[in-house]
DNA sequence: GCATGCATGTAAGAAGTTACATGATTGT
DNA sequence: ACAATCATGTAACTTCTTACATGCATGC
């Protein structure tokens, strides 16, 4: 109904408000400290700092000539753009959609296909507990800080929640291995008594 | 590039291979089994279905009439749909791409609105105590169905997904307020000597 | 010489949501 | 009388991804 930019916006904002930024760097932020929760292409980046600027949310200082060939375009954000970030965090945020093809596989494969979701579901544990290593790393480095910082809690705990997160994650996938496994067996001594 | 229906079509055939549905009925089975880890609208199903029909992975068999006035078509797989399903199933399922807002808000708002944010965390908190809840509300029912049925392991698993998920998120949310207010303590200290 | 990283951008298309239209039945 | 549930469907729109084009600098 409304034309809008969706959330883009806002991770834009947010990550200016940080300091200014290139829309190359700002897509970098995003893939080093939100990836696990939070995604943006180009295709989506460039389009939606035009907008902040025509909205006035964002100025350019545009550095034609940078220490390699390229003109790169620095974005910073502005007053008014200050003030739209306070009102969206300000918002109760959304409810979060999650798709979980594994659980698709999961649930529509277990009775026909035991082995084929048990190999999904040791990948997915490894994909897991690879996650949780990285998240371990950054607290390990926010850890030996060790000052209290305002300006590293946000980050900390966003690594904090992708602990949490893929802990269950990896625990769920070993428990649901397990319950497969008895349950081939229940079906193995019900055919031979 | 390629001209698909994304993974829509996958959970249409999934649930399909359970028993022949409507189109309004697979929607109501998302809506009761998968709601917290897949979403599919009516303006996806319908025309997915159809597409599905024209692949030869679905058939009709239309009821014209039927006890209420309005005609239903209820949808079965076919053999072709069962080797699709089962050749989705085979294949290594997609990283789940997740954007979770709340975190963005957490990583932005902690240091300028850490009231705002403790807000949403306690909001954030209590949507997972009541989805937590739901989750196992449904495992007691499996549990007092007490039968090794194979039927219901998947949507026992899907479950148990639920129960493990919430309480994780439910845990980093609690820890972050600590944090939050942990700090805020350590700036007092800090003014005042 | 070639791949990679820095840097900006667009076009095409896929995927998904929302709003609406239709209409009967059942319950309040 | 009105809302909700069952039931099918479309159109408009938003959102997002992917592929591509350009081009310099640096390292292998």
């Amino acid at each position: 109904m409304k034309k809008d930019t969706g959330k883009t916006k806002y991770i834009l904002l947010g990550l200016m408000a940080k300091r200014p930024q290139t829309g190359y760097s700002i897509k970098k932020s995003i893939e080093y400290e939100f990836r696990h929760f939070w995604q943006e292409s180009f295709g989506q980046i460039y389009p939606t700092l035009k907008i902040l600027v025509d909205q006035g949310f964002a100025e350019t200082s545009e550095t034609e000539t940078t220490q390699n060939g390229r003109r790169t375009i620095t974005y910073t954000i502005t007053e008014r753009g200050q003030a739209e970030l306070q009102r969206w965090l300000s918002e109760v945020p959304d409810v979060e959609k999650l798709r979980y093809e594994i659980l698709l596989k999961v649930s529509f494969g277990t009775t026909t296909e035991p082995e084929i979701i048990d190999q999904h579901l040791d990948a997915f544990i490894a994909r897991n507990e690879a996650s949780l290593a990285e998240m371990e790393g950054f607290l390990t480095v926010f850890k030996d800080l060790e000052v209290h910082r305002t300006d590293i809690l946000g980050s900390e705990l966003t690594a904090l929640c992708g602990k949490y997160l893929y802990t269950a994650m990896k625990d769920w996938a070993m428990e649901a291995k397990k319950r497969i496994s008895d349950q081939k067996e229940l079906q193995n001594e019900t055919k031979n008594p």
